[in-house]
DNA sequence: ATGAAAGCGCTAACAA
DNA sequence: TTGTTAGCGCTTTCAT
């Protein structure tokens, strides 16, 4: 079965093309009458107007594209939810994409959103820096980014300060447990790895504490990385007494292991996140952590990119800062 | 700036818009230096080609719809993952899209589909029926849908038993815990909730037990559904033994609020999810519940899909089935 | 090895 | 209130 088109729809009517469009469109009064011949017609004959049409006439697609690390990590999926909330009435639509923090590959979806003609980004990036994203605001293509520091740049972007708040929860941990504080870090690669890293060894240096190098274990974002991890950090001769993780995946994969080995959290050795993701507040014993109002983020991220596409807002790079906020539950 | 056309290339570069074009697609010979040629001057300009032009002439957009109830559920990001593992490397490109399981935004996104002349669908609805997908099929859009149950139809269904599981589940429980077992059953107007409670009363009534209707209490599929329900439970003049949930996060739910009143997990009552989310395995205690194997169920989605998109499969609606499997871990 | 030109399905300026 | 038509940026047939 052939596509039925515009012009289907108008012979079957008998009016004009001009009219049918301005049916859907609005943007001229029809004669009630006509309008709802037209309509019948169309709906008898299943038309559906084609968006990529549009798209390629008006030069806008109504869409904006979500770049994201890992949709598997619940910090990602509250965010894009926060994005679609602000987003939501405003007739944009998403597009979420996956760059499992690969380098070339969030390059790729920049390549992506510009022969898309996406009208908006929402950038998560880890490898690639804002400088990069200059080539979206040269195409005219409304930008946010989240997590990268305030430096002047062409694109918005909302952040967080990832050194403070590992500082502040690395503070906290030697305040109540003394010296011995491990950590599982990101990934060396990583700007946030890097800086939860640095945020971790100034608090230590802060309190005259020296950084023992076989303290710090680098792993992926993830359970399996707090899986992988733990071990290492147990099998030292001296345990620590308690594991500041890069993020709650890792913290809740340390846990595991912790338990597994007959240690008891916070009892025997503490452990705390980053994020506050849902499950650190569902989890036995729960994740104390920093929490980084996800949620917000997202309707932040989405509201200033609502802002440009809509012309409200068009001058230079934003930067908004959004405070973190510790959390103290059960494992630390 | 106005956007670098393809036509602003060939003039550029001295050659006609067919070489610039089958520079780009290798549909046919260039000679090697007009293609070097070309490719400098286009990257000079910063030329990209428009996806939307190029799938207006071409009538595909090489772009699949993945319609689901929540994103912020962690069993449907683990599901879209395997859907987009199964189509990496085939060119295609995922519109990730919420319905929040309400039935008019399921339809709206039907509509969407079919409006943006997205190659295939990825349904996953609550409260739409298969036959409301004919319409996309009609229009020769691709469309698999997760967990409706086997009946002939236009497209392809990959489903779970979810009464049987259900069923099963409850055996369990019967079996360990005796007589006395809730439900925190999903909401009544989803089939995934009917169905499970089904399975939950078959198998009470299998084993010659009455359904006490005070023992089931319907909540919404998600963590807060838990915590509301549960209590509900509590309050009854005879505690039950075990409780059944229809999904894992209401499990989680349920077993926050029972610790929070003193109750031992399992010892004063046991707890049983289905889903096997990620979580499930790291909560505290440990969640007993019905392994789904949610990236399988998605790679299995993709596959299906590509088989339609590529035209390697043409015919009616295949169904399927995907076996569950009771995953004993601590809570129950 | 390369080009000219039609046409994909719409919108909106211009005309009546 | 309605219609005619150019053109958005590509691909591809038909020529050369």
């Amino acid at each position: 079965m052939a596509r039925i088109t515009i012009e289907d729809v108008a012979s079957a009517a008998g009016v004009s093309v001009t009219t049918v469009s301005h049916v859907y469109s609005g943007h001229r009064p029809v004669k009630l009458q006509t309008r709802e011949h037209v309509r019948r017609i169309a709906t008898e004959l299943g038309y559906r107007p084609s968006a990529v049409a549009k798209s390629l006439r008006v030069q806008r697609t109504d869409t904006i594209m979500i770049i994201l690390p890992d949709i598997t990590n619940p910090f990602y999926p509250g965010f894009a939810r926060g994005v679609q909330d602000a987003l939501r009435g405003h007739g944009y639509h998403a597009l979420l994409c996956n760059t499992d923090a690969v380098e070339a590959d969030e390059r790729a979806f920049i390549e992506e959103a510009l022969e898309r003609r996406v009208d908006g980004v929402v950038f998560v990036g880890w490898r690639v820096g804002l400088d990069e994203l200059d080539v979206l605001t040269d195409a005219e293509i409304a930008v946010v980014s989240l997590g990268q520091p305030p430096e002047p740049t062409l694109v918005d972007s909302i952040w967080l300060d990832d050194v403070a708040s590992a500082r502040e929860a690395t503070e906290y941990l030697v305040q109540t447990y003394g010296p011995n504080i491990a950590h599982l870090a990101g990934p060396s690669d990583t700007p946030v790895g890097v800086k939860r890293e640095q945020g971790y060894r100034l608090a230590l240096e802060g309190a005259g504490i020296a950084v023992n190098e076989d303290a710090v274990v680098r792993v992926e974002f993830t359970h399996e990385g707090g899986l992988a991890g733990m071990p290492q950090l147990l099998a030292r001769s001296s345990r620590p007494r308690a594991v500041f993780c890069a993020n709650d995946l890792i913290a809740l994969g340390a846990i595991r292991v912790a338990r597994e080995q007959g240690l008891q959290v916070p009892g025997d050795i503490a452990v705390m996140g980053v994020d506050d993701i849902e499950v650190a507040a569902i989890a036995n014993p729960s994740l104390t952590t920093v929490r980084q109002r996800v949620h917000e983020l997202g309707t932040l991220c989405g509201e200033r990119l609502l802002e440009r596409l809509t012309g409200t807002y068009a001058g230079p790079g934003r930067s908004t800062f959004v405070q973190h906020e510790i959390v103290l539950r059960e494992s630390a």
